[in-house]
DNA sequence: GTCTATATACGGATAGAC
DNA sequence: GTCTATCCGTATATAGAC
């Protein structure tokens, strides 16, 4: 017996580690209540429709994501090194899932092309990791044949780019790769 | 009433077609044969499962792909136009599917992670396109920050990473922001 | 080898009892 | 608000006629 905030939590925990492990797409709802131990209307009664799970978890994620990041880099003071951490936190979070690639890239490759709410949340938190990369970038002095703004987007899409290509080489090699030029970029 | 041939071709068309702007999971069998317009036992003939259907599609694409980027860069002759081609390209694929991202990534971010073959054929169409990145990053002299295999890794991730994010902005900034940043580092 | 008909399981979602 | 029972559609795959 649990309480209607404890079902809530439990059915978003269930719903999310099955979405990013399994994919959105091949989840059942079935699936969900089965894991988290709630009845069918239960769901139904927190969540109007899938999507609406899925929308919830995407908010969630971010949160949760965010909240992670920093705990890795706000003891680093030195702004280059705080860059490095970015990679690490990335890096990290890879080997750790064994490679299931970026759950918000994973979401983007499922919906439809006409859920512009989901492909909304993943441009928000996207942009918002790629904002702090920006600000980051700021506190570096001269940079040889790149703008500021031009090293930021570099930074930004060698993480990207790494994490895509980890995702389907189950292995570190491409994102070490992009740390140690994201090292060479910085000075 | 067509050939065994044609139904092959036929079927890899149509499949190939929705995987690509449906997904493949979303996608059905029932619809590949309503919209092929053959019988279900055919499709079961050529094909032994989805899964093989899957496979086909992408060994099949990979040698499209490679074809028109070839049919589209083969003509310029100094390295570093050859590379911003490779960006055009991929930009143009881009903009002409509405921004649906790269065909091979999508997959890996659809198939479950035990489907070793499915990532088989996307590294296998991705390290072929990082090769050819390299071959043509060798024509070309000094690098301020990197050496050349860094430049090639970088080039590559700059594609890939600005691919995806177009996927889920709908948009083209991403893409000629790198294809931008290119022409700089490759001076 | 192509076809129609069918088997069996699971998809998302709702109704109505408590 | 939680629960069980059920609706209807579609999923992948196979059997057997032609």
């Amino acid at each position: 017996m649990k309480s209607s905030a404890e079902i809530k939590t439990t059915i978003l925990e269930t719903a999310g580690r099955l979405f990013y492990s399994q994919g959105y797409n091949s989840t059942g709802i079935n699936q969900v209540i089965d894991e988290a131990g709630i009845a069918r209307a239960s769901l139904y009664n927190h969540f109007k429709s899938k999507s609406d799970l899925l929308y919830a978890y995407l908010e969630e994620l971010d949160e949760k994501w965010f909240d992670q990041l920093h705990v890795q880099i706000d003891k680093i003071k030195d702004p280059k090194e705080k860059i490095i951490g970015l990679f690490e936190f990335r890096l990290k979070r890879q080997a750790n899932s064994q490679y299931a690639g970026c759950p918000f890239i994973k979401v983007s490759a499922e919906v439809p092309a006409d859920d512009s709410k989901a492909f909304e949340l993943i441009n928000k938190n996207k942009m918002k990791f790629k904002q702090l990369i920006e600000q980051l970038v700021q506190d570096i002095p001269a940079h040889a044949q790149l703008s500021t703004a031009e090293l930021a987007d570099t930074l930004y899409m060698l993480i990207e780019g790494a994490t895509v290509t980890a995702a389907f080489q189950k292995n570190k090699s491409m994102m070490t790769a992009a740390k140690s030029i994201a090292a060479k970029l910085l000075g």
